[in-house]
DNA sequence: ATCAGGCGGGAAAGCGCTATCTGACTGCGG
DNA sequence: CCGCAGTCAGATAGCGCTTTCCCGCCTGAT
């Protein structure tokens, strides 16, 4: 078994056929005997495959096991962002009820690029996932639209499952999440404390999540006598650094009289509170900052920044169980959002 | 093709005997044609390959790939927690160089449970991942080490790579983080601008990295002159919430006349800060806090945090392009780190 | 003309498994 | 005492690929 050379000893890993021949039965028992199956083997056959197996450190190879059986253990995530903590903690959802459910997850980052994405998605198809689920939703009059959803579809009708977070463009299984109700209670709830005169710190164009936040918030004040002007929503990246320069340019037009800036999403938030600061301005008091999702920083943050929740890490898991057709998860609707109030918002009345 | 029932088409998909049929070629050829080979294929015969395929919408079957090679594109990641920034940055920095040499990440999290690192190794193991990376340290004094060494190894012996992240524990490749010289630096730096008297929020007794981080703190102390009792070293969970907790417990036992809190990462530093506030003090100004890693949110918590810039994204490129042999990331030593002070840490002078 | 030698397509032998099929051996009713 | 159904180990035919190996063909040197 040792090479010659090295003096190290380099020994393939063990195969079902050593163990079956370390324990002197056929190729079919071993297998029966370690890696389920409807059929009962002997006691003290399955006793010496399991013995035989121990002593040679036989882990299953689950190529072979995907190719013999025609399906694979594995779930593919796509994320536009691994270290942006919305998609990490979705990530951390999918990863534990995978885990739960005995399966690998893979993972890739699109990067926000649509072609990227697609790309990933032709790649990952190669794996043959259980199932796949992408998050974060992508502009929508996309050119690669059409290739996407052609390639989702093409990897249905070949028995994956495909999950979408938060975006319903496609028409496939989604989580939903109630953007566009969690806007609006947030909205009427700001206006009920008070606030009267909105700005609004969004994505670019077009990004669906973005639009229903946007929307909501529009409709929220509409009901509860709010003010937003059209040139007071800027658009910027939907990141940190959007967030800060969406604010700096709206804080750059001269103060105006706006009281109250709704970040699109929290990271976008945070930068603004930075922005906002960085300009010799009080966040809070001078001008309120709210935003949306309620990732784990922004209760570390001063003020600690008023937001809607979104249950993101439940979100990973539901979509996975969604994908597995798990009957409740079916069931429910849109994912519930909560409006969570802090300093970032104080009390006008 | 079609199946009878749903009215819905349900078609296997393509595979390359099907290619090599519809371009009236040999499964070789196909072969060839489609997934590099050190031979040449007759141009005309390789270009009613590619059709075939593109047409059928051929995707190569991975799995079907490894067995019959031998070797998979595939990298396998575990982490303690996946949401966790620290980690999250890894990640995509791991993602990102695996992107780039078209491999494929598969994700798991530990839970800081060796038993369940174990667990994951030995499942990841079934994949035959070329490349296995294990970010976070454990506790070194911990039951499961040898059979996970014993593991690593088992695996390296086939053929894997294995690459540490910061914890050197076991006797392979590692990417090392000088823990121990950032922290030296950062105390004298503290010491430096006025701060004489400190205090120490860490992790669990014996987590490698935690404990590096402390002694290498302690070392910058002694030389520079600044004091830290032992009963100032506070022990916690390696999280925000430990770090709250911690400082929590410090801020308890009496005011005291300690001027600044090492927090020995930067999420225990922010949770610490929260911890000040919430007592009715005012981080930076009635007590310094100071962390460790640079994670992207500790400039837009207030005040800023003062901390070592670790290469997070960086470390987790250097992880992967380590695994891979490249001499480069050979040679280079310890990753080198960087204090930032910030507004956490107004100087005294 | 002749033949060595490259070239390149196709047949087929695996890769490590699973699942179907085969057949030896049991036990039981008639 | 025969036959028949029921068990369960083992042989084997795949799964979707890659990679020899073989062999016909064309080239060009002799």
């Amino acid at each position: 078994m040792a090479e010659a050379g090295t003096g190290i000893s380099r020994s393939a890993p063990a195969t079902l056929h050593d163990v079956a021949r370390e324990a002197g039965v056929s190729l079919a028992t071993a297998s029966r005997s370690l890696n389920g199956s409807t059929r009962k083997v002997n006691e003290e056959y399955r006793k010496r495959v399991l013995e035989a197996a121990a002593r040679l450190d036989y882990s299953p190879n689950l190529s072979a096991q995907a190719v013999a059986r025609g399906t694979t253990t594995t779930v593919a995530l796509l994320v536009a962002d691994i270290a942006d903590p919305y998609f990490s903690s979705i990530a951390a959802g999918v990863v534990a009820e995978a885990d739960h459910e005995h399966l690998i997850v893979t993972m890739a980052a699109t990067e926000r690029d649509p072609e990227r994405e697609l790309e990933l998605v032709r790649t990952l198809r190669g794996q043959r996932p259980r199932v796949m689920i992408l998050a974060g939703s992508r502009p929508t009059a996309d050119p690669t639209e059409g290739a996407l959803g052609e390639e989702l579809r093409a990897y249905e009708r070949s028995g994956g499952r495909v999950v979408l977070i938060s975006r319903n463009e496609l028409d496939l299984r989604t989580v939903l999440v109630d953007n566009f109700a969690g806007a609006e209670a947030l909205a009427r709830e700001l206006v009920g404390i008070g606030y009267r005169k909105f700005a609004v710190i969004t994505g670019a164009e077009g990004l669906r999540t973005a639009a229903d936040r946007v929307e909501g918030f529009r409709a929220g004040l509409a009901a509860a006598g709010g003010t937003l002007d059209d040139d007071d929503v800027i658009r910027d990246a939907f990141t940190r650094d959007g967030g800060y320069d969406g604010m700096r340019r709206l804080l750059e037009r001269g103060p105006g009289d706006v009281e109250l800036v709704f970040a699109a999403n929290d990271v976008m938030g945070v930068g603004a509170l930075s922005a906002i600061r960085d300009a010799g301005l009080t966040p809070g008091t001078d001008v309120a900052v709210a935003g949306f999702d309620d990732i784990p920083t922004v209760r570390d943050v001063t003020p600690a920044l008023t937001t809607v929740r979104v249950p993101l890490e439940e979100i990973g898991r539901r979509a996975l169980r969604l994908a597995l057709g798990d009957a409740d998860a079916q069931a429910e609707g849109a994912v519930p959002t909560e409006v969570v109030l802090r300093e970032s918002t104080p009390g006008r009345k």
